[in-house]
DNA sequence: CCGCATCCTCCCCGATACTG
DNA sequence: CAGTATCGGGGAGGATGCGG
């Protein structure tokens, strides 16, 4: 494939956005559980363990500003709040898949890389 | 497509590793940039212009840690360095790729998202 | 030329407490 | 139940200076 098809530095720019956003702490979590369906912020908060009302909010609003996901209140007494992958949001699971079978298929290489660089590093401290 | 073929938790969590550190402030153009060719610390420098050096070595040592990209020494004096992109570095061009699609098939979507998001935002301040 | 060490700043994120 | 407000630690990242 042609290695330079990432644009100009501009497009690259927002890319390196929105890698950002699916690479930080919680957003891949929450899409992925909203992918097995609508989910009510409860049920996220308990699916998803440890994340804190404050991270799960602003995820959510993060990707509700980016239109990947759709807040629905129903305004009852306790009210009820639902959230639903927007048909952008269920776009990205084609690249997002790409990326995983990516990751997947090269764990095993990364993890011996990593061993082979950490091996070295604690050599030169050896030798120190 | 299968929503939640992202696997289970664990594997979610490495894929989650990957993005974030393709997602950082410099993976994405460093890589880009030697996907264009074998470069020197300087010259990459130069040509992502308003990196630190700090930081392009830091960006340099994670990738190399991770077996994506390969630093050659030659001891004269003024040494030479020179980074390359390893085979699995490459590799990453291609799931990166369709996440550079999604990104630019869906700008204007998102751009319009966040300005209505960011509309009703207002009209909020200005109910108050 | 390459890169480490230091200092400083800002923001991410968690913990906690409080509203409707 | 859903969300906001506040505080505090820690890491990301920029600027500068030194060393090989």
């Amino acid at each position: 494939m042609k290695p330079c098809d990432t644009h100009d530095t501009g497009t690259c720019q927002r890319i390196s956005e929105m890698l950002s956003r699916i690479g930080d702490k919680w957003t891949l979590l929450v899409v992925r559980a909203l992918g097995r369906g609508p989910r009510r912020f409860s049920a996220l908060r308990r699916e998803l363990g440890s994340i804190s009302q404050k991270m799960l909010t602003r995820t959510l609003r993060n990707l509700e500003r980016d239109g990947l996901v759709i807040r629905t209140v129903t305004p009852t007494t306790p009210p009820q709040v639902e959230y639903a992958l927007t048909t952008m949001g269920e776009d990205l699971f084609g690249p997002i898949a790409a990326l995983a079978d990516w990751t997947i298929t090269h764990a095993d290489c990364i993890d011996a890389a990593r061993a082979a660089y950490d091996g070295r590093e604690a050599s030169i401290q050896r030798a120190a």
